[in-house]
RNA sequence: GCCCCAGUGGCUCAAUGGAUAGAGCGAGGCACUCCUAACGCCUAGACUGGGGGUUCGAUUCCCUCCUGGGGCACCA
């Protein structure tokens, strides 16, 4: 938001280096630890250490010197309220009524676009969730959703087009358990509510039944093979049953806030994973150890030429010729580029166990001479366990299942709504309530480094207090409402100045830091970043809320405060709307 | 055996190689005639896993060790 300002102080650092024959280096800005005052800072310590050139010196000695020269100099440049030197570091500080007003006009301006970059003109896609069809869909799933579809957001909002894709695992033994369950003990049953629920239920009982009576073993290869010779029953069961599962999914999906462009299903994939795989034999890229009884494999570190191991062996196709997970990866990484050649990059929001996995597929289509292939990422995550580091598996029975835990926080949530609202219509009440329950679950797996584990426990993931999404929705909504007792009325900008309290100094900051954290987070792909971002700005709002009365105070400063309120209640909604988080009018 | 990730107050987590390592929860104390207390204020609590190294400067980069988690040929 200060470029002109830097450029200004940068070109004239740049004077000093060239008069006193200094090495040039590369100014840094950063903002200036909080001291009351608004503005930015950058370091001589690099340009101090290279001044020296061979012989060693006092370096911090030198940075102060310098940054007292350069201080100098600046003081007769307009525009700057102070400059200073302190430690070896440049402090630059803004008149802070003129930078406050030019923050606060600019999120009025672009309102719902605040933050947001230029238009790129740039598409890429992310591939997140890819849930089974035929299973529950539990707490662990949830971790690829949020941090797929936030990404997705956050890339959005930095200015590229964003295609966001799932990846559904329609198929596979899983589904034929499921099937051959159905068929036998449960045919023409439909669900009728809770369908993801009901499907997972139907598929853990065909696993308890496979382990009580082991003979089953040979009617579910029947229900394959029948399977694979498109058999018309079960092919037509299938695809009603897929399609329970989907449906299941959308529910989930809509109350989650999460919409995708575009499906693709593992099922899609076996032939043109096949026709890859022959690609790759005539190439010679891949090896058939057929004859010994072997598989199709990709030696990849030996077609490399590594002397260390790293992308190992790839298995591309069974020994007895059928596809595997990998021969479909293959085959949808092409697909991918095949519908949006112009990808800039492709994501895969997949948990980290698959990372080998990924390096082999993308490593692999390399070798085979795709240009796109280096353009395939895959972003990894860590999983969510239970307390106890117990993994959540559905045929171990070890899961939370995501509807009991949105059931719950929206009770819970619902609970307090009714106690701090109760003229408010029922309504009203309940959808306040989805909106903190939901959200409160969101929070957490968003606002870690996603290479950390999450323990999931009901009281920690129930608990809206602190560090966690409702306190930013309040802020929101206490904005909100001070602005309703304005009657919504946003005054015009006054010339006039006042001298501004240090809570509406740290808040307008934290606002006019919004573009640079959105662009930082898209760079490096982290949810945190927004998360971070919305606390702070949260904070900072509840700080000026306490200490800053705004309806009862005199002109200028009631309608500065009002226009202040008003950017800060923009800046939260759009740093929620980047989380997938709603803001509620009321709480 | 090889590879990847994590280790920061009692607990859960932050911190573009830079100024005094920040929050939340929990603990103790304070605070409700004032735009909603799902709020705020104060206090205590950290040799950033150990040891080396690079650097003017390391939680951050490199090496090594320890602990925990994960991955390594036909599961997905």
């Amino acid at each position: 938001m200060f470029e002109a300002e830097q450029k200004i102080i940068e070109s004239a650092i740049l004077d000093y280096c060239t008069d006193k024959d200094l090495p040039i280096v590369e100014t840094k800005w950063a903002w200036i630890p909080f001291n009351g005052q608004w503005g930015i800072s950058t370091s001589f310590f690099q340009l101090a250490a290279r001044s020296f050139g061979q012989t060693r010196g006092n370096v911090p000695q030198r940075a102060n010197e310098i940054a007292l020269e350069v201080a100098g100099r600046l003081s007769g440049i307009e525009g700057f309220e102070k400059i200073e030197a302190v430690n070896g570091y440049l402090n630059v500080y803004f008149f802070t009524a003129d930078y406050s007003r030019r923050v606060i006009r600019q999120v009025l301006e672009e309102s719902e676009k605040y933050g947001h970059g230029q238009r790129l003109n740039q598409r890429l896609m992310v591939e997140f969730s890819h849930p089974n069809t035929h299973k529950a869909f539990h707490v662990g799933h949830l971790r690829s959703a949020f941090l797929g579809d936030v990404v997705a957001r956050i890339l959005d909002a930095a200015g590229y087009d964003v295609i966001r894709a799932n990846y559904p695992g329609d198929i596979g033994l899983h589904v034929i358990k499921w099937l051959w369950n159905y068929l036998k003990f449960h045919k023409g049953e439909k669900p009728d509510k809770d369908i993801t629920r009901w499907m997972g239920a139907i598929y853990a009982e065909a696993v308890k039944r496979l382990d009580q009576e082991p003979a089953y073993e040979e009617e579910i290869r029947e229900i394959y093979a029948r399977w694979d010779r498109r058999d018309p029953e079960v092919v037509q069961c299938w695809e009603e049953t897929r399609q329970w599962s989907l449906d299941g999914f959308n529910e989930m999906y809509n109350l989650l806030d999460i919409r995708f462009d575009r499906y693709y299903f593992n099922s899609m994939f076996e032939k043109p994973g096949k026709e890859i795989v022959s690609e790759l034999l005539e190439k010679g890229i891949a090896e058939d150890e057929g004859e010994s009884g072997g598989a199709v494999i990709v030696k990849i570190d030996e077609k490399l030429e590594l002397e260390e191991e790293k992308y190992r062996v790839m298995v591309v196709l069974r020994s007895d010729g059928t596809a595997l997970y990998a021969t479909e990866d293959l085959a949808l990484a092409r697909q991918k580029f095949l519908d949006y050649p112009d990808l800039v990059k492709s994501y895969y929001v997949v948990d980290v166990r698959q990372s080998l996995h990924f390096q082999q597929v993308f490593k692999t289509l390399e070798l085979l001479g795709y240009e796109w292939a280096p353009r395939c990422q895959h972003l990894p995550y860590e999983l969510v366990n239970l307390p106890g580091n117990v993994v959540m598996a559905s045929r171990e029975g070890t899961v939370v299942l995501l509807e009991d835990l949105i059931r719950e926080a929206t009770a819970r949530a619902l609970a307090v709504v009714k106690e701090k609202n109760r003229e408010l219509a029922e309504e009203n009440q309940l959808e306040i309530a989805k909106a903190v329950g939901i959200g409160a679950i969101k929070f957490p797996m968003l606002s870690r480094e996603s290479n950390k584990v999450v323990t999931f426990d009901w009281e920690s993931a129930l608990d809206f207090n602190g560090q966690a999404a409702p306190y930013i929705q309040y802020a929101y909504v206490r904005a909100n409402s001070i602005l309703r007792k304005a009657q919504n009325v946003i005054p015009a900008e006054l010339a006039a100045d006042y001298e501004l309290t240090k809570q509406e100094i740290t808040l307008i900051d934290l606002i006019a830091r919004m573009p640079e954290e959105i662009q930082k987070a898209a760079r490096d792909l982290k949810t945190l970043i927004i998360t971070n971002q919305a606390y702070e700005l949260a904070r900072a709002f509840n700080d000026f809320y306490t200490q800053c009365p705004v309806l009862g105070v005199e002109e200028p400063q009631r309608s500065t405060r009002i226009r202040l309120v008003a950017a800060a209640r923009q800046a939260i909604a759009n740093s929620l709307a980047i989380l997938g988080i709603t803001a509620p009018q009321a709480m």
